[in-house]
DNA sequence: GCCAACGTTGGC
DNA sequence: GCCAACGTTGGC
């Protein structure tokens, strides 16, 4: 397994769709996500192989839970064009898709949940976006050097959780 | 429960 | 194209 080549940070509140739901499922579609700067992202940026932080958010405690692999880049959300989901947008296209969503599969549960009380103590956070003021992104980049970081503080490596 | 920070909508 | 009103996110 190659080294991810870009980190990502997926957020979720735990009552929707929790890591535990992804652990169970091995395999989830993002979908429903509604916001076009994160649709820029899955759309153009989100690679099959990318390493994503799976957070948990509007939750006790709000934490970084787990690891996840992106395992399917960009595609068209097809809940958008489905009348009874909940992401249904009829004005989205099946033609010219508005949304996008990709796969990930889970890596692994991070040994302790890294708490965002303890991110914020890490100097080596201090300009991770998660942690700036009035970000709502649900999709957001995460630089290598905060992934090493996150990491490091998780007490675990990706090499190692992959192989 | 509050509210800051956005994003979206719709009247003009 | 502006912007006020409204809705949502999500930390506190």
């Amino acid at each position: 397994m190659k080294r991810p080549r870009h980190y990502w940070l997926f957020k979720s509140e735990p009552g929707s769709y929790s890591f535990d739901d992804l652990a169970r499922d091995g395999r989830t579609h993002w979908d429903g996500v509604r916001n076009y700067q994160a649709r820029n992202l899955l759309r153009d940026d989100v690679r099959a192989g990318d390493g994503v932080l799976f957070y948990h958010s509007n939750a006790k405690p709000m934490a970084i839970v787990g690891l996840a692999r992106v395992v399917r880049g960009g595609y068209p959300d097809h809940t958008a064009f489905d009348p009874r989901a909940r992401g249904y947008d009829p004005q989205s296209d099946p033609e010219q898709p508005t949304w996008f969503m990709v796969d990930i599969e889970p890596v692994g549960a991070l040994p302790e949940p890294l708490t965002r009380e303890r991110l914020k103590s890490v100097a080596a956070l201090r300009e991770m976006m998660l942690l700036q003021r009035g970000s709502r992104l649900s999709v957001q980049p995460v630089t290598a050097e905060e992934w090493s970081a996150v990491l490091k503080l998780a007490g675990v490596r990706w090499r190692a959780v992959t192989a």
